[in-house]
DNA sequence: GGCTACTACGTAACCGCTTACGCAGGGCAA
DNA sequence: TTGCCCTGCGTAAGCGGTTACGTAGTAGCC
């Protein structure tokens, strides 16, 4: 842990300037082969890290992107269970960062000191993605203004970010007519998730697309609604249940209130998928793992945070171009709650068929 | 997306100098309260954010811990299964870095360009947790010459960095003691993950700990080795089973391979537990939703990854204390497939109990 | 009144890189 | 021979903060 060496020391020692160091160091060009492998054996000789810091001072580029997160997994227990899509998203980013040579720095926000750590990471980095909610609107554009940034999975106004999502109304409507067409229901509801969640109004919207589109009549607003929490969907079905309305197929908000309504279901003595069919969405792990395995829809986590940093990256390399949207499909993975049978795969078994309301990129708009 | 501000425009709007800017937003003394409030409005006014890099090279601090990890979840499919190991810890660590009011940097390492990977990271952060082996040693120790490293999981000889890790070997043995005393089991198999996994070398010595101290022969080698798949464990346990030998009680390297075995003692048409009890290790997800329902050991990764980060911090704050080691102590989780019955607890049942190797701190060790 | 101590700042020297610019020397065409 | 370009490198000016040090002004005390 002596000082870290400086360009200075491999200049010196190897008897050229730190300009030539530098060169040699970038890959470029302006030295000789045997220049090249004196500064070379310096280096490694010395052990040189070259100074982050300094490099990016000078170069007004870090080599980092910020991806800021909502935290979650409280202050509580069941953190371990819930969500592995934060976690699916950072691999994503990282994962192509990496491979364009940066490094992801990671935050997740506590709702308090949110705007704080923000600007700190905003300070410290070429670019930030956004995931969810995880920043106040105005807090999104007052950063946006000094540093790119890529919405991801929520989008802003005209004029916002440039924004990444999954489509999740696509989705929703995708399972939703499965449930008509390949199932034959007419009796569907909807259990929805927190009042004023866009996720959820999204596939609410679905549902009704997909009613519409079947000449069904759609509701006007969801047949219950929960908070995203399988305690939640086990006491919205209850509800449901209670007001003496049984539907033959249960749409539900996520996964975890699928989960729930299964749970209520069982309890009232009714039986998934014969008397009543029930969908999620997310594709949680344990959607697999639960009876009857959960037909829900996926949404791709890992993918959406590698395209959320690419689009950072083409951002920070065009910081003027038009604002772009980038839409990936989700898929519809049907299990056994829906009313499908399992064709057994090798790894246990899972039919999956992949839904294709196809990528949409750039909804190009210019700045105004 | 105008050119950030700098800290001179601050300092002219606000009719003060640089060094008062900055003073006023470390927030330490030597201004009034009206200079101060100055300096706030023009910084909230401009949404100043200040450069990470230029208060890097300035402070030789950079507010940056570093997190390297090895990149499991290869190309393929599967990797949504796989490790949340590692996401946990990463979420640890960004917790413990944020509620110090730094980021973490993190970058998964390919095998391939690993050690250039880790020199860029190097150069950007304060100091580096290194999970697992995502490093050859000599690049650790190169490393950790010019910044330093916390080894998480994986510890190095004498000499080498900081640990923090957990106590595989109680936790085996520990597993192990419950299945001979509160199951009255005697005959005991092991099921190896590779062979030379230090991992799967801890659990086995923790394996032979319990049956020594029951004054039960132990074994010199493992029973039968997989490669820590769920197929490698069925494989394994169906050899066992093919050689005539068929134990009371399977006791596994790690979780997918107790799941395996289950599949294997199924097809073989023996039950679990009756006929034969299964453990684990690790607690994935999956582990709880198995039928039956795996009993294992957990690792506290989120902890761990906590304390890493806490202790890379200590020593960044004191870089030539003595060397320090921290393990952490597992936690015995019995679910079904041990013999347990199910005291079902308010979420849907497990019971568990805190085996307790009461966590060591400090190894003092010179540096030689 | 003179001295010390303290507060509230300003000045300017770094921190360790990158890179625009300049310059010497050699090759080559006119 | 002169003029020009190209290669291979050095010089030094930043990049945008932090902070040691200096200084003016005020207060307190003898």
């Amino acid at each position: 842990m002596a000082d870290r060496s400086t360009i200075y020391e491999v200049a010196k020692r190897s008897g050229v300037s730190t300009a030539t160091v530098s060169r040699v160091m970038a890959g470029g060009k302006g030295f000789s082969a045997a220049t090249r492998e004196r500064v070379r054996a310096t280096v490694a000789e010395l052990g040189w890290v070259p100074s982050g810091p300094a490099r990016g001072l000078a170069s007004r580029r870090t080599g980092i992107v910020g991806l800021i997160f909502p935290d979650l997994g409280r202050s509580g227990e069941a953190e371990e269970e819930s969500p592995l899509y934060v976690d699916q998203v950072i691999r994503g980013a990282e994962r192509a960062a990496t491979s364009a040579g940066d490094a992801v720095l990671i935050a997740a926000t506590q709702t308090a000191s949110g705007r704080q750590l923000a600007l700190s990471v905003a300070g410290k980095v070429d670019g930030l993605v956004v995931l969810a909610r995880s920043l106040p609107d105005e807090d999104i554009v007052a950063i946006s203004r000094s540093v790119p940034v890529v919405m991801l999975a929520c989008r802003l106004g005209r004029g916002g970010p440039d924004f990444v999502g999954a489509d999740s109304r696509g989705g929703s409507r995708a399972i939703t007519s499965h449930l008509i067409e390949a199932h034959g229901h007419t009796d569907l509801a909807f259990l929805a998730g927190p009042e004023r969640s866009p996720d959820s109004e999204e596939r609410f919207a679905g549902f009704c697309d997909a009613l519409l589109a079947a000449g069904l009549p759609a509701p006007g607003a969801p047949a219950a609604t929960g908070d995203f929490t399988e305690a939640g969907g086990r006491q919205a079905m209850s509800a449901l249940l209670a007001r003496g309305r049984r539907p033959r197929a249960i749409v539900c908000g996520n996964d975890e209130m699928a989960m729930g309504a299964l749970i209520a279901l069982r309890t009232a003595r009714l039986r998934v998928p014969a008397d009543v069919a029930v969908t999620g969405f997310d594709d949680i792990a344990a959607a697999r793992h639960v009876t009857p395995a959960l037909s829900t829809v996926r949404q791709p986590m890992r993918e959406l945070g590698e395209r959320s940093v690419r689009l950072l990256l083409d951002r920070i390399g065009a910081p003027d171009a038009g604002r772009r949207s980038v839409v990936l499909p989700t898929e519809l993975v049907t299990r056994r709650s829906c009313g499908c049978t399992i064709r057994s795969g090798p790894r246990g078994g899972q039919a999956s068929e992949p839904e294709a309301p196809s990528e949409r990129e750039t909804d190009r708009e210019q700045p105004g």
